[in-house]
DNA sequence: ATTATAATACTTGTATACAAGTATTCTTGT
DNA sequence: ACAAGAATACTTGTATACAAGTATTATAAT
């Protein structure tokens, strides 16, 4: 039995949540991270008494997972999903195709108010990580790509990247939490990788953005090593410790 | 005030569904076709008391409307935001993005039983107009649709696919509606497109769906009218009539 | 022992009740 | 007449109760 008083999911970004997002964000931190396998059945009655709360809110969570194909809601309970190798693998399909509409419709911006924005992010991820504060650190990084895609003012590219901010968060956090411990070099790594980011959008260099954008993903693939957002499924569980403030 | 026996939404599609799912597409109806104003605030209360149900399944509802972008849930009521000509023309972006993706996929792969599949809906399709069904049309056009999707095995762009699939389908049987009193001659057409449609995957040539897609892309843009999926804002309101079965 | 049937312990979906918070309206004092 | 504050009528979020359906288990008959 799970105890409900350890929660993997930092609290601070959940202030204004209900309960039911709370929830969502905590399964969720699970299933990734493996705490909860995959194939195992989920029941309402028993996740409401688990979390103590009612089962409105814990209805709601699962409506919110089951959205972003993280469960299955059947007849008699809600059967884990999970993330699979492939899974990730397509989630990384979806961020390119974004990412590469996005920069197609910031090359044709003004681009001096969305660099600014960035930089200041970027700033806020290297006070994190002379801090050590990995989830800090996590959570500026999705807000900088978020920050991007926003800047391009579309409903449904927003859409899609909101379906996928949830799961793209807990890897992050995950990975972040990991890398923070056994891997610190990594961050300049990242950091490094941001900055190229930034220089692409502000030159509005194409080749530039797509080069920082393919290694990051060869990365993946080739060395099976992550950077930024993309992690192996087996280093998560790894991942999967208490946050650290 | 909206007499709530008169529903836009095919009843036949929802028959397995929760009254929630059955508010949701009915709210969708009304919300795209401006039976329902944009900047509208909803009550749930009030919504319950028109659709005869509990605030539970209303809510459902809301949530629903509101990941497909088609309201905003704020601390006192949903407001409508509705479809403008630039969400119309986002949705196309995305459908863009995801069709020529799943294509590039398609093309590796062994089509021979998705042609088969395709060839069999537009056969239903083509029975669809001869008996002047434009719901049945509308939603084996939106079926022919997602089975290509289906075919690459890719739960992100399926995923992305759902979200869009109900506003999609609500336009197509809004649009259908309309055009099989007013412009029947254009279903030919549409048929005529799909058949490119397969081909092109059936010889697995790019630039035969491409041309296919942009000639239908095209048509919305330069010339106002409409193809396929494609319709601008101002016919909807007319399609807004009762199902004709 | 095996199969058929009945009882039970689940499940979900919906209705209703309540608490806490927010906008509006009404009252009251100046 | 107008501003300030209290009362009221909303709102959402959560808890709980109940109905209908499904799987499992136990019982009984062959």
């Amino acid at each position: 039995m799970i105890d409900s008083k350890e929660f993997l999911y930092p609290e601070k970004s959940l202030s204004k949540a209900s309960a039911g997002e709370r929830v969502a964000c905590e399964l969720r931190m699970r299933i990734i991270s493996g705490t909860i396998e995959s194939g195992s059945i989920l029941s309402e009655n028993k996740l409401a008494a688990d979390f103590a709360v009612s089962r409105s809110p814990i209805r709601e969570s699962l409506k919110i997972l089951a959205a972003e194909n993280l469960i299955r809601l059947e007849r008699m309970g809600a059967i884990v999903i999970g993330l699979t190798e492939k899974e990730i693998q397509e989630i990384y399909d979806v961020r390119l195709l974004i990412e590469t509409f996005v920069f197609e419709r910031i090359i044709k911006m003004d681009t001096v108010q969305l660099s600014r924005e960035l930089s200041k992010i970027l700033e806020m991820m290297k006070v994190a990580i002379k801090y050590r504060d990995a989830d800090e650190f996590a959570l500026q990084d999705v807000l900088f790509h978020e920050t991007i895609i926003r800047s391009i003012n579309h409903a449904h590219m927003l859409m899609i990247w909101n379906n996928l901010k949830p799961v793209m968060e807990c890897l992050i956090l995950l990975s972040m939490r990991l890398r923070i411990k056994e891997e610190f070099e990594d961050f300049t790594r990242v950091i490094r990788n941001h900055e190229i980011y930034i220089e692409a959008i502000e030159s509005k260099n194409r080749d530039l953005m797509l080069e920082s954008l393919h290694l990051n993903f060869d990365d993946v693939q080739v060395q099976g090593t992550v950077d930024d957002l993309w992690i192996s499924q087996q280093m998560l569980a790894k991942g999967a410790v208490q946050k650290n403030d």
